[in-house]
DNA sequence: CGGAGTTAGTTGACCTATAAACTATTAACA
DNA sequence: TGTTAATAGTTTATAGGTCAACTAACTCCG
């Protein structure tokens, strides 16, 4: 039985414990790597990666989200949406809006140029995805999409 | 006050742009769910996961290492080692020592205290890798790994 | 020798994440 | 009606990650 690539790739000197621990590493591992080329384009256009990830739900959305909505579709917690918030309302991507209804609320709108740059990350993020994943099948891909999914499983149900 | 026009335009509520985005988004939302629980486990005992992989590197070693030689084994960017390094020497984790051959360079060693801690997160940590991913077959384990290292193949090649 | 470049590590500024405590507004109900 | 509980969001403190710029020590080489 050869070493496990991982092993080498951090300089492990003894053997992982289980197959269980060499899995969680190279999750978090894998993730670590991706994140860097992500993290690197969307600094081009003056985003970090959390900043995007809430101007895409809004995006999706298509409409003004109170704050606790979109700290809901996020692994971000609540007090650290507000200071994402502040940073992109500072740099013009998004507005709030105080509801008229229910005054403890407030909206927060994708601005014109908050919309622009998401439109201008489009293409380069398909390409990005392309050149990071193109090496893997189209049938690795969905097994990986299948392994990581039933991983999740227990976990989802209990966390989010 | 933004035009909601351009906002139901740019809306768009499909599923994924390609497999490749669906994949980088199962990685990144396994990775955050996984890491939320060691998170946990590692507080209980005064670390938190970055201080805890450190730790680990040491102990697997066996005898100090400098500062930069952590760093290469770690995702962290240097000067993040250095704050890394700072909280774990003050809560009484490790000690810094400086070389004599070549006074530039720290090394870095492992107090008893710190592995005792790291001792004492054995079991439990096995326990919850087991508790993660005992729901997968051994041959699962084995494709993820496998799939998850060819994801990184030419990430790690290009990165430095 | 001595200046140029290299290497080890730190500092500072900024962004993100977490938990705990707080303000302001609304809902519940006795 | 008035007190109390719940909800929406912010503030604060601490930890971590990133980049750029810095200091200190060593090496190379003329």
């Amino acid at each position: 039985m050869t070493t496990p690539k991982l092993q080498h790739e951090i300089k492990k000197k003894r053997p992982f414990e289980s197959q269980e621990e060499e899995v969680v590493l190279s999750i978090v591992r894998t993730n670590d790597q991706l994140q860097i080329r992500f993290a690197r384009l969307f600094r081009e256009y003056g985003l970090t990666p959390s900043q995007y990830n809430i101007l895409r739900i809004l995006r999706g959305e298509g409409i003004p989200l109170p704050i606790l909505e979109i700290a809901s579709r996020t692994v971000a917690v609540v007090p650290g949406i507000t200071g994402l918030i502040d940073r992109l309302e500072h740099a013009g991507f998004v507005n709030r809006l105080r509801c008229d209804k229910d005054r403890r609320v407030i909206y927060v709108a994708l601005t014109d140029q908050g919309a622009k740059t998401l439109a201008a990350l489009d293409a380069p993020l398909v390409a990005l995805h392309h050149q990071l994943l193109g090496h893997l099948s189209r049938p690795e891909l969905k097994e990986l999409i299948r392994l990581l999914e039933k991983v999740r499983q227990p976990l989802s149900a209990r966390e989010e």
